[in-house]
DNA sequence: TTGTAAGCGTTATCAA
DNA sequence: TTGATAACGCTTACAA
């Protein structure tokens, strides 16, 4: 009895090297060396293999030939979720990896080790020629060390694991925060709060040490709230911190811990009435654009965004080329807007909104 | 004569199957099925076997894997960048990708269609499920369709491509410019003009439209600037808007195009001290957080972007199922803040910045 | 100047 | 319950 004919017939299988060879009438090997411009070929037969290829639109098989040559000239990126901060990494990412003629691509892990676990390993997996890697909150240098292989390096940005031997490119957030208090101090203000992400990474640790010791250095008052590093964690933490069991301690000055937090803690001090450089002086961390066009203008401290992404790639770079780059601190920048009680007169006159 | 052993060898190759089979003392097709499931294994060699992969911590090469069963389980996204709007599309990506068990990758391409035809290779030749694509300005269907291989479906997002048979989700652009226009003119403004970027794409040239035609309708007097969608475009556009040398027209209303161009457009009407929703009525394109921080609040046309993404995927899913799902237009919502006009009163004692 | 053939590390089809 | 072995589509010695 003769059989059906399955229903599921791949109809279109993909083009491959062998049929543009046949109908070309060459060898496979030309026609590799052809596209791949690896060996003298007569230019008859070259045009003869290109004209295949363009009528059957071939196109290779990277797949098939990565697992022969073992390298894939792709960077894979892990980012924590694609915020402004990190979509600025990208951008700086993106600006080094062309001259290198690499390419790159992203995956988002959410602050979570599974997830991050699961991306790695689509990574390495895919062979990429390296990986950058924003470390999550549990984030397990030794298991990391174990998995990857020598020959896919890695390289950790916006924040550092402690005790890794893993290269990392960071900003100065101690000396940020620090910064941002002797600014408040110098404005007179004696009562500062800090909204802060309550994620256990560098970035966050960092900043609270700064912010703490400086605080001590300058006898200053200070609460620090800790929350989720999102919009909703700054309105809460905001609202911890002005509450109004608080009787000894209402802050003056705050400052806030990230760019997301930010629009949650400002949307807090508009609900309240509570007037930004005004009732209360703000410093953020992150510069976006939009912190510019708001009344007053905020006042930051900047991180070089672009710059880390750029630096990441180039310690990248060397680890391949067989160096063994140091640790990158990247400097970051108190830019100054209205919202620390700077400028209280020009905004004043400026108020445009 | 002995040779001199090669300097540059590869030191630390990785560790294959048949690494693991020889050290379970098994068949690599057992150690195959051990991983992936695939056929019942006695107990005890299963466990030899999952030891044996422990103790030389090996991980499967997909490459190989890929090659073979030639499918990859990623799903590529080509943005045009890293702006706030794809990024919240891509929150979408991952959230439909998520529970299908897939996984996806992303490149941006820039507003640059050899940029673009690259990076689609590269996603094509790694294979891809599928790819979600923003098409760029210049994006040449006849090509794509003649080069993307049958079995890796496409689908475009954000952007339609006129005269191609490719599926899309985009928003109702034309809508959401012809809303806002009735907006302005409930309002009783007569002068509307239009920040609006200028590459041929249809988000763009559908919001044209929108505003031409509502214009039309209620016999309004218009002027469109166009420039790159960008800050820098923004403050530009906005300053030819408002040109000494235009006697005739200086627009009581403007509709901005998109986010970026808002933040240009917000920082040139605060150099010329022209007050938001009091000298100049604004509505923009693309909500954003900040847009309610901000004040007064922005009057914006929301679209839905998350589920923008979500769309995106199940359509792809569809496509992979064996169907021909059709369009699928995203509606937007004009949600009312103070820039307009609207709430001025409100804003007035509300002014806390 | 071109062709032959051996892998790369998997999966899948047989056979045992 | 397990093992041999042939692909997948490419690159690259080595031969011709």
């Amino acid at each position: 009895m003769a059989q059906a004919k399955p229903q599921n017939v791949k109809v279109k299988k993909s083009v491959t090297l062998r049929d543009v060879a046949k109908k070309a009438d060459v060898s496979i090997a030309t026609v590799s060396h052809v596209l791949n411009n690896t060996r003298e070929v007569r230019e008859q037969t070259r045009k003869r293999v290109q004209q295949a290829i363009d009528e059957l639109s071939y196109h290779r098989n990277d797949i098939a030939r990565e697992l022969k040559t073992g390298s894939s000239g792709l960077v894979g990126v892990l980012i924590v979720d694609y915020n402004p901060f990190y979509t600025d990494v990208l951008r700086g990412i993106e600006e080094a990896v062309e001259p290198l003629g690499w390419k790159f691509v992203v995956a988002s892990t959410g602050e979570n080790w599974e997830k991050q676990k699961e991306l790695l390993h689509v990574m390495i997996s895919r062979r990429m020629q390296g990986i950058l890697i924003a470390a999550v909150d549990g984030f397990d240098s030794k298991y990391v060390e174990s998995v990857v292989p020598a020959d896919i390096p890695i390289v950790l940005f916006d924040r550092r694991v402690a005790g890794s031997q893993m290269v990392s490119v960071t900003s100065m957030n101690f000396e940020g925060a620090r910064q941002a208090v002797e600014h408040f101090y110098q404005h007179g203000y004696k009562k500062i709060g800090f909204v802060l992400g309550k994620d256990l990474i560098s970035s966050f640790q960092d900043r609270k040490s700064g912010f703490e010791q400086e605080i001590k250095r300058l006898n200053l008052i200070s609460r620090i709230e800790e929350d989720y590093p999102s919009i909703e964690g700054g309105y809460e933490a905001g609202r911890r911190l002005f509450s109004k069991l608080n009787y000894d301690f209402i802050p003056e000055a705050v400052l806030v811990g990230n760019n997301m937090m930010l629009i949650g803690f400002l949307e807090f001090l508009r609900e309240h009435q509570l007037r930004v450089g005004v009732d209360v002086a703000v410093i953020s961390f992150d510069y976006q654009a939009w912190c510019d066009v708001i009344t007053p203008p905020m006042t930051v401290i900047r991180q070089s965004s672009k710059k880390m992404g750029v630096t990441a790639v180039n310690i990248l770079k060397q680890k391949i080329d067989g160096n063994s780059p140091d640790d990158v601190r990247l400097q970051v920048e108190l830019s100054i807007g209205g919202s620390c009680g700077c400028m209280q007169k020009i905004n004043r006159s400026n108020h445009l909104f």
